[in-house]
DNA sequence: AAAGATATGGGTATTAATACCTACTTTCTG
DNA sequence: CAGAAAGTAGGTATTAATACCCATATCTTT
């Protein structure tokens, strides 16, 4: 019994390509591929792959989000992130979220192939350079592995937030209908968890954090 | 008289496509390729093609430094960047070190192929993907293109590259051995030409401009 | 050589942010 | 339900940043 598959990616070359390639396979076998996550999520209803192949930058649903959505959704289908993305936030955004796999899209044909058995198999799957780049990132600033995203409370996302939008605490307190006093103290609570002495240093670690933009 | 092509990029597998690929070619020719910037600086000095592919993520030298550099000293030589980076900070920083086009390397072969040709007759080739972002950029933040970043001064740069690296105008002072209220004004005046009205503000763009990181 | 931009620094004042307390209420979680 | 965590807010003090003003020396560029 050959791999259902689902692709979804917004570009109409990849998607082409990627189907003739899978097809022309033995155990592979797309069964439905999708230009967007809209269209993705209705197909799922009715129709569910063995593994699905999900390009990440797409509009509408960010692929973190896709991910999110479907492995809670749909814990039996495996998920390979397929991209040209490889800035590391989002990699370890893609992996938390549920994701199995993660390939370049500059992988080659075999890579691919591989890939997609092993996530079939329920195993792990990360080309030895997405490895690297983790490990890299990992050794560069090694306090922030896991444990700090969850340590930043909804509040404090929310003042960190309108702090990068450059915010004063004064306009965050009347944004969230909160006194002044309250954002200061998520101020120095962001602070001390992000490790950063000032209001610019948050604005930089939540970029590097991958919080926003 | 075919197109002699130099090849550099730091992934053997696309090294090796691209040659295959473009080697099969009636009018085109790689008459070398190299798997970093250092290689191919030195390389230039006894062989210089008509277009040059390059990749923009290498180590040592930046895509941009490279760019600037072959410019320079053989003016003659056109640049066409081949990439699967699409942002919008390093395009525009890339065609504007001198490079005539941009390609992703999501492309198709026909796109390459035309990319090189009209690279080589002087044109400008840019995907349309590379275009839209582009004038989507342009019109979301229209006040910055071309205008912005010439008036940031030497040491204002510096400043703010201080400020961003989390340092107070006191210790901004002290590393740049100028007094604290030369600092203070930079910053305004940085606030000023940037059209921000705070420090993180500051931060955030000149990570949008792509000044850091 | 003259004009304009750049870099330098000072005065003064106000606002924003940071540091360290405390305390109470709500919400989450075992 | 009990304890922990999160969210709320105030007191007080210091430091940093911002907003104006001004002046002068050094570049750059025409």
């Amino acid at each position: 019994m050959s791999i259902k598959i689902i692709i979804t990616d917004d570009h109409p070359l990849i998607l082409n390509g990627l189907c003739n390639l899978l097809n022309h396979s033995e155990d592979m076998q797309v069964i439905a591929a999708y230009r967007n996550g809209k269209q993705l999520l209705e197909g799922l209803k009715t129709l569910q792959p063995d593994v699905l192949l999900l390009d990440i930058q797409m509009p509408e649903y960010s692929g973190e989000e896709l991910a999110q959505i479907i492995t809670q959704q749909y814990p039996d289908i495996r998920i390979l992130a397929l991209t040209n993305q490889d800035d590391i936030n989002c990699i370890k955004n893609m992996l938390q979220a549920g994701v199995l796999g993660y390939v370049l899209k500059s992988a080659s044909e075999e890579v691919l192939m591989e890939a997609i058995r092993k996530v079939h198999a329920g195993s792990q799957f990360l080309e030895p350079e997405v490895k690297d780049r983790i490990i890299q990132h990992t050794i560069y600033n090694k306090q922030e592995q896991g444990a700090l995203k969850p340590v930043i409370t909804r509040r404090e996302k929310q003042v960190l937030e309108l702090i990068t939008a450059n915010y004063t605490s004064q306009e965050i307190a009347q944004k969230l209908c909160i006194s002044k006093r309250t954002v200061d103290n998520h101020r120095i609570g962001l602070l001390m968890k992000l490790g950063v002495k000032n209001a610019p240093g948050l604005v930089k670690k939540a970029i590097d954090m991958g919080l926003i933009k």
